[in-house]
DNA sequence: AGAATGAATATTTTTGAAATTCTTCATTCT
DNA sequence: AGAATGAAGAATTTCAAAAATATTCATTCT
């Protein structure tokens, strides 16, 4: 029964990313992989060129659902503000989905952070521009007054990175008194909202 | 000749930070120490009571003198506003120094963030502390609206944690067209300055 | 007595060969 | 022919012994 290419693929990255998560990264063989999968280890690489494009291509997913599950709170209906407060809680929730919730995903987290590198760059210039999004719409519809909505998209990213940043995110979690996603929100739409004197 | 317990201490540390700067923390051994020092491997025990001891008691220097350098701007004459911006310029300056110039250092800021990890916390409360200081300050003079100062101190640190945390700024480095301190600081102060509707 | 040490012990790191895992490719299967 | 494989060769990881280093302590020195 032939199996489009593309099934096959596809059975690879469900079967890997099973395994990923039940095991963990390190202790998944390209072997139990293919056993998985009902087939030799050296079909796997008809599909993927290394185990290391295979992962990357699971974390590219990952990172794909992130973009779009926060692409649709950037896109929604409400004031700029409501979407950007929305958008900064959603992030920080999914930063600490894939810390807590799955010890084993974190493994991937650091393979993204070394191997995975450009990957990563390129997921942050993403969220930079789903910020540019909201706040053009904010500036457009006279909520924020006018600025320089790249260089403001840069900022507030930066500001926002205590939320997204494993490493940090995970260093201040058992401060219980830590600042919350919603004040650092405040503190970016406040100062959106009132850009006064350029510095 | 008898030198003193805290002049033959004070060696100690001076020794062991020369070789650390030179050699790096992985390399230096307590030989490499006790040699410099001209003494026995065993007396270096009748002062710390461990490497790691030692380490700590440096690390703990490094980072009184980045406090006592910060804590001079966040008392410095001034707005609020200008104290705010300083501080958080030189807040960056110093993390690129110990991060830069100086690579060996940045093992002792690795050691520090595992073993030493309560030493850091404190010296992140401690910046929080000085934050309030400022923000009190502009309150008092009306130069910010009121608020809650320790949370507004707290929500500021983690807003401005992109320019202090090793990781994060390594990670920045090489994009030349990341957000400066000065925007950064600006976003802080807008918002300090506007303090709105509470969320 | 208190300061300092050399030598002994405990802990950590290094090393190199064995085992595992990754990857390739000539061959088989359909 | 294209899909899939088993077996061979590279690369990496594991593990235990050896070396280096950290730490202790009975003894020496002043």
């Amino acid at each position: 029964m032939a199996h489009s290419q593309e099934e096959t693929r596809n059975k690879i990255l469900e079967e890997t990313e099973k395994l990923y998560r039940h095991y963990g990264y390190a202790k998944t063989t390209i072997s139990d992989i293919s056993e998985a999968c009902g087939m030799s280890s050296a079909n796997i690489y008809r599909f993927f060129p290394s185990k290391s494009a295979l992962t990357e291509a699971i974390c590219s997913n990952v990172i794909h659902g992130i973009e779009q599950r926060l692409s649709e709170v950037a896109n929604s209906p409400g004031t700029a503000s409501e979407r950007l407060l929305k958008f900064i809680q959603v992030m920080y929730q999914v930063t600490l989905e894939n810390l807590l919730d799955n010890r084993k995903v974190h493994e991937l987290v650091v393979f993204a952070m070394t191997e995975q590198w450009l990957t990563l760059r390129t997921h942050l210039e993403h969220i930079e521009e789903l910020y540019a999004v909201i706040i053009k719409d904010g500036v457009e519809t006279g909520e924020f007054p006018p600025c320089d909505v790249a260089r403001a998209a840069k900022t507030v990213q930066a500001a926002a990175v205590t939320l997204c940043h494993p490493e940090v995110v995970a260093m201040k979690l058992d401060d219980d008194d830590r600042a919350t996603p919603e004040e650092i929100a405040a503190l970016i739409i406040n100062a959106l909202k009132h850009r006064a004197t350029e510095l």
